[in-house]
DNA sequence: CACAACTCAGTTGTCCACAACTCAATCGGG
DNA sequence: CCCGATTGAGTTGTGGACAACTGAGTTGTG
């Protein structure tokens, strides 16, 4: 007798469209940085931590090299990072932001704080919504690899 | 003497990979009926309500038409909705399943419950979780129309 | 009726996301 | 030291997202 759920009643639903929607809130102050969303995410962890490999940023953005690798192409091709092949173990490569990079930090972080603002939360709530969607997506990752 | 946010500080970049992670979660179920996470969508908007138009579909997934028309081809050429031009305004083309997309609507609504159980979470926080999502949409997309 | 404004679906081009794969470099056990 | 297994970055192919645009169809107003 379970009726066939509506999509507006959906967790997983309401996800994807906030997703989306704040996206799209930063896709035009990032337009004037010339990048998209996930480049940003990018240098937000190279502004914490220079010089890391291909597969540490894909570690801490939860991307694979499928993604990350054209990320970088385009981040490169644009001026913000340098890629460097490691002598010490030539199949490591490591990022480093350039001058360019470096300078957009300021204004990257004024970014965060509008878009902050406009979710209309309080930065407790904010936390506590963080908080939530860590857990939610840990439990799920934890069931992923333990389902065929 | 704000210090540049974390990315694993940043509500957003926890909503865009919860997001990721929940579509993953789906995947490998929606694979063996044949359907990605937006397709899935779609089904479920119709099997609520058969015979929508393109932009009603689009409204309701908040996509426009450029991501729901070739979503809505690889539907029809896959043989789960038919796309009928409407012989009243000829520029409207409702979207209909085809009995092979009605059919898929009781092992849809299985995946839906697994995927509810998997996130750990119970009904209630759930539902708390997507209200405070909506709540966090509908906020940005206000303050979305009014800024340049 | 005429015609400009608008609506609707669809196309084009760019960038992400991810599976599946390639290939070189490195590691580890015999 | 050798060779099979593993690691790391990258490529290829498919399917979203979305901006910008196209063009047919419809509507409203003079």
């Amino acid at each position: 007798m379970e009726a066939t759920p509506r999509l507006r009643e959906q967790a997983c639903f309401a996800l994807y469209t906030a997703s989306r929607a704040v996206i799209g809130l930063y896709r035009p102050m990032l337009d004037r940085l010339g990048l998209t969303y996930p480049q940003f995410l990018v240098l937000m962890s190279l502004w914490e931590t220079d010089g890391r490999t291909v597969s540490e940023l894909g570690d801490e953005l939860q991307l694979d090299s499928g993604t990350v690798s054209p990320l970088l192409k385009r981040l490169e091709a644009a001026g913000f990072v340098e890629r460097r092949r490691e002598s010490d173990d030539e199949r490591r490569v490591t990022v480093h932001l350039t001058a360019t990079g470096a300078a957009l930090e300021s204004q990257g972080c004024e970014i965060t704080q509008v878009v902050g603002s406009a979710s209309g939360m309080s930065y407790d709530e904010l936390v506590a919504l963080r908080d939530r969607l860590n857990e939610f997506t840990h439990a799920i990752r934890t069931r992923e690899s333990s389902n065929e």
